[in-house]
DNA sequence: GTTTATGTTGATTGATGAGTCAATAAACTT
DNA sequence: AAGTTTATTGACTCATCAATCAACATAAAC
């Protein structure tokens, strides 16, 4: 029963398709034929409209990041202060949308897959630009120079847990893993104010 | 001009074109027909020695563990005292043997075989529980029960460096790294004592 | 109501790559 | 020197998949 504007429907059902599937077999090893059997659709379908496989992987990317983007964008808007808004970034970094196994799944495999595309890597570095200089915003009124390097090592740091939870089972605990980051954050400011 | 007793030879040669073969590529979709080439055989004699790609990529996960292990047990060897242990282990974590792109590169495409392979899953896991005791070790002394969550924290910090060493282009800088987590360590230790 | 744009799929193509096998050759054994 | 074990490869099989295409169906436009 063919309808009219149907695109974005499908196109999105593809995103999430393809985000749990990576996030499930855990590899970037996934047909276009298995996402589209997902989303409820053809593998030709799927090519209709994204017309390779790439593209679907970037798109899917890009949902990642603006999944994310939102979540640090409206953890900002409630916080008032610099160490609120530090903590609100960290937080929104392991917030629900983000920080559950199917879709660190998918972010590890995107790491692996900036390795080798072009634009894959120009969307990590994205991310990981906007990451740094939130967290520069408010860290370098706090403790000056040395932000730049606590930046750095909190952004590793977000990167790591985000691994380990990959590969440990169970259930993703995000308030953990934010009081972990934090508690680090907070040693470093109280050292230099 | 076949001899006898290649095997080890041809071992050790498909190993290293294996962690090559996927540093350069960034990826485990490398064919074995590439890794015994660049190994210097046939993709037949690779399969006659290991019987299947996936046994050869265990064996490379293997070497770069065991590689990292002698590092890190040379390096203690030499320190005395809990601090001057804890800075040995960090120092040998961003060694030259180990942090090197090549290597890196395997090594995030590793963490991304141990989601769907039980065996790299075992020898990752080996890998996090040698480092975990080593740091808890030195740090139960010194911080007491915080030293957990201490450890959980460094090593996510030398995982996420990890990836960002693969990452961004240029020559590795371990020394920097190693000074970044030492530094975060110390700042952990101070506040405690 | 005929044309045009959109939605949809089954079948097909073409490439690629893991793993097998038969065959060859050199080295050791007895 | 006949037989056995180890080394080695080119050629082959078999499966998988990305991408394409022809065909058909429904809705909108004129």
């Amino acid at each position: 029963m063919p309808k009219v504007g149907m695109e974005p429907i499908r196109r999105a059902a593809l995103v999430k398709a393809t985000i749990t599937e990576i996030g499930r077999t855990g590899s970037l090893d996934v047909t276009v034929s298995k996402i589209a059997k997902r989303a409820g659709m053809s593998s030709a379908l799927a090519h209709h409209y994204f017309g390779s496989k790439e593209q679907i992987f970037l798109a899917a990317m890009r949902h990642i990041l603006t999944l994310y983007g939102a979540e640090v964008r409206g953890a900002l808007a409630a916080a008032d202060g610099h160490e609120e808004r530090l903590r609100a970034v960290v937080r929104a970094s392991f917030g629900t949308g983000s920080f559950r196994r199917e879709v660190a799944g998918a972010w590890l495999n995107f790491y692996v897959l900036a390795q080798t595309q072009a634009d894959a890597r120009r969307l990590l570095s994205v991310y990981q630009r906007r990451l740094k200089s939130n967290l520069l915003h408010d860290l370098k009124p706090l403790i000056g120079e040395r932000a730049d390097v606590v930046a750095l090592g909190v952004g590793a740091m977000i990167d790591g847990l985000y691994i380990r939870e990959v590969l440990k089972g169970g259930t993703p605990d995000g308030a953990a893993a934010a009081n972990l980051v934090w508690g680090h954050l907070r040693r470093e400011m109280g050292v230099a104010a």
